[in-house]
DNA sequence: AATGAATGAGAGTTCATTCAT
DNA sequence: AATGAATGAACTCTCATTCAT
């Protein structure tokens, strides 16, 4: 393959984690080796551990990553309005998005690789994505307070339930439109989208405020 | 080890899939080795291959065999009353019940391997799992029909899309209470259980006629 | 290279074993491949590990093996006669004898790999090796006792420090008479098997009461 | 990190050298890696690479570099005093002396690393080391004919095989003394150098003549 | 002279699978 | 039916070395 033109250090990190992310989606982490992940992004094997010390960070750059996304969407999602159920649905959008640039975390989340506490050797990526992950519920959480102060929302929600089952509800609604598109569209008869929409509206509506 | 005693062949390869199930379980498929699961089962690797033809049919084997549990479950979540929300309870809490007993399935459905439609040359185990899926389908259907028709859900739902994201929503639910198990009773304060319970209650008053 | 023939278990593991030790005696253990291993005794690669755990066990049977010969010869060596000057004869003829068939345990002895005290993690055949080591030790004390009692040794010779520093000055003996076997020829003039001799009669009279 | 201050070349061919040389003592030959090497020395790796042309270069730089060191302990060592037994124990100390500082050669003269004759395409560095190894050959043969003549050593010994053997002798002892202290100091009870200098006593009681 | 970047080759190890018995 | 024995292929990761700059 013969030696690779120069270009700035951090390109190569990058094509490297994209097509790692590439393939984890498509064959899993486990299902996926470092000798495919080199040949499809056009590198020696060799050269893949100059960029990540291991398989490990490699992936564990990936999450971090995607969370630094995903808090970026949640933001921007809040930001350009105050009004409750538009910003609900931002969010919404915001996930699909998100799902469609990184679908790689909604996996991991979900999977067997936990960011949870059971362990205690973390990695500085897994500390850095967990953070993120705080920020991220706190945004959340401020959301919803504001829509229940608004009335938009019910008063009786406990939030921090509310919040992790939602997050656990529309990322298995999100992971399964995604696996099951072609299933979804043949038997249902609706586009991936638009099932995605009224699982979200569904949603919604059990903590709207009775009013709607 | 020597030969074994003469027993019904279904018995060995029920052991040995048990086995597996168990092992899953705690490592994950691509984590459990055949060397494992013979070890374990009491029987050399290469019987293994007597009663299956390989991992992937054993898998298969399992996700089938899970699947007809569910199905037994469904069956009697919704045989002992007629009461909408009792049967809405009934079937969370068998929902609950089979993610004990077998957690396999949902960390299969919602991970890499689908069962989907991408691919066509599906074992025959495969096949039988997607037809007692339909049939789960089908049993599910008429429950909301007679809630709907009971004036129990709201009249506006969409039965096929209703289904197919409270399946999601709810495996999204389900699997994160498993494996954040840890995190949400130091984060959220509550126990599994209860968290669990909330987001079915939630998800509930998605499609509670109005009344409720 | 297909099925090999049905031999007693036990064949495949010495087999292997000796490829190994000729093979480490060549290049030295880090310099010998479990592939050039597997290569020379006939073997594919997995099937080592079949017979070793790793190469670390293998390296630990192989010394734990010739530990248990060399303390046969010892034994031997002073079983067949009572006269001082002979038994160390005999001993140095056992060492040299030994050391044609098991050039291994010298080599590791003086090399990094230490069967000492600074690590603690031992695997059974380290501690196994360790006992017989204790054991040769005790046999070569009630030897030098004896001489001393005879009047055939010094009666002035402290016998731990006898043992360690004979130990260590013939091993150094025999290892440079192995290595350098040409260049003793050639330089010399002697054959290594005078060479040998040569240097134990000196030692000997280090050792030996003064009439001599 | 970027380029290095100008110093004469070889001033950094010593640096890499030395730090070289640290680390093999520690971890041997091939457990340190030229990246280590480099990074400990504060070098690029690919700068060793100017200064050595590969790794054996650089092995066979230290082992001259030893050598040479070597032959200027021994000719102080000698120089000193013309008394034989004092000369004996200078010559003594200064190998304990060099084993300290370069522990390396020892290592290598009687492990796997053969600066012997059964290859013939030798590094230039080989062949110098091989000439300073004769030179001090040279000089301990002069020194043992003077304490010949002296009536301080016994007339019977034949000098070169004396040479060999005690050379020989002396690095069994040093190298297990450095390998097993703790070892010695636990099991027999006195330090490494009441050791060693009990070993070279001990050998040279038999070459002492016979009025000691 | 010095180095960042890249890599071929190969290390030890594991695994699913096969086959003779 | 059951298995001991064997293996090809793959895995993660390391290393000495090279080359463009």
């Amino acid at each position: 393959m013969g030696r690779r033109k120069k270009e700035p250090g951090s390109v190569h990190r990058q094509n490297i984690a994209d097509t790692a992310q590439e393939l984890f989606m498509q064959k899993g982490i486990e299902g996926t080796s470092m000798s495919e992940i080199a040949k499809k992004a056009g590198y020696s094997k060799a050269t893949l551990y100059v960029y990540f010390k291991n398989k490990e960070e490699l992936v564990g750059f990936l999450v971090l990553e995607s969370m630094e996304k995903l808090y970026t969407h949640i933001l921007n999602a809040l930001k350009t309005t105050r009004h409750t159920k538009e910003r609900y649905d931002n969010i919404c959008q915001a996930l699909v998005t998100y799902q469609q640039e990184y679908p790689f975390y909604f996996q991991l989340a979900l999977s067997e690789i936990n960011i949870d506490f059971t362990h205690t050797d973390f990695l500085p990526e897994e500390l850095e994505t967990f953070r993120i992950g705080e920020k991220i519920n706190d945004k959340v959480r401020q959301f919803i307070q504001e829509g229940i102060d608004n009335g938009d929302l019910r008063a009786d929600i406990p939030i921090m339930p509310t919040i992790f089952s939602f997050w656990s509800m529309m990322s298995g609604l999100i992971l399964t439109s995604e696996h099951k598109r072609t299933y979804i569209q043949q038997e249902i008869g609706i586009p991936q989208e638009e099932f995605l929409s009224y699982g979200f509206q569904t949603l919604y509506r059990a903590i709207a405020a009775k009013t709607l």
